[in-house]
DNA sequence: ATCGATGCAAAGCGTTTGCAGGGGT
DNA sequence: ACCCCTGCAAACGCTTTGCATCGAT
């Protein structure tokens, strides 16, 4: 209520974990990068480049979508943001904070994270005799990808 | 081994469950949409709409790619094909019988059919308090997308 | 005979790329 | 000072569309 604060961006807290990510990944920490990174962390729903550029826009006019792309693209390869590509329709960014499932909702297409982590389990438990089968047929699981479908009612 | 056959297409089996599918969409049956439901009926992993135009392309040369496309979409229309866009690059076309999950190879971008039913309580035995949190939110799951994730051996 | 389907070419959408200039280290 | 990143515009890959002709009913 009563912090004061500036125009210009100050650094914010996850600005220092973005700078490591992107050093780790032989990458440079600019403006451009933070505002998407900014965005996409405090996003509900898992954006558009579009959505994302609409929206760093009022913080970057001059911003370029061809620059978002490349600052999406940035942030996946540090491993901060993983790329969706489950869909009709443009990919949407995840800006992730451990393993999650995913809600994806048939009347707007948004996607939201369910607050469930991967078990490693369960295709066993889902159908052990399946899990045989595959050993046998020369299939090597890594590892799966679980989407729920169905309808978020408008909130959130 | 010794059944004899013709170079023109004779009127399969499978063309009578289509046509039926086909006039249930009010859509008409063709040659070039048999032709494409033959092949995708036929085919192993799940081929992309440029798979299917070059090998519908042998029997009907002069076949277009947006011909291609448009018997595709009449067949997921019809119900009797499923367009999978999970995945960078093109769309594949999966022609079903029942439900079942993909295997997805990672290395070649493939996609295997799996012989597991679907199982409606798939969720809540994987996670019983998430179903709990999910109705509270206010979203209504219908349904849910599992697919693994993997290598597959360069067999079938 | 009707009306949908085909085949061609051109447009469309989301995304990527080439390059000159600007900004981070 | 170096080299990466940005922003613009043009190219790209996959898919869809407009339209005249063909073909299924």
């Amino acid at each position: 209520m009563s912090a004061p604060h500036q125009e210009a961006a100050p650094l914010f807290p996850n600005d220092v974990e973005l700078r490591g990510a992107l050093e780790k990944a032989g990458l440079r920490f600019t403006r451009q990068r933070a505002a998407v990174y900014q965005f996409l962390a405090g996003a509900t729903a898992h954006p558009t480049a579009e959505d994302v550029f609409a929206a760093v826009r009022q913080q970057l006019p001059k911003i370029s979508l061809a620059t978002v792309y490349k600052a999406l693209d940035a942030l996946v390869e540090s491993a901060l943001v993983t790329k969706i590509t489950h869909l009709d329709g443009p990919c949407r960014y995840d800006c992730l904070g451990g393993a999650h499932y995913h809600f994806h909702c048939l009347n707007t297409g948004r996607i939201f994270d369910l607050p469930t982590a991967y078990d490693p389990d369960l295709l066993q438990k889902l159908d052990p005799q399946l899990v045989e089968t595959l050993r046998r047929r020369g299939f090597q699981v890594t590892g799966y990808r679980l989407e729920l479908l169905g309808v978020a009612f408008p909130e959130t």
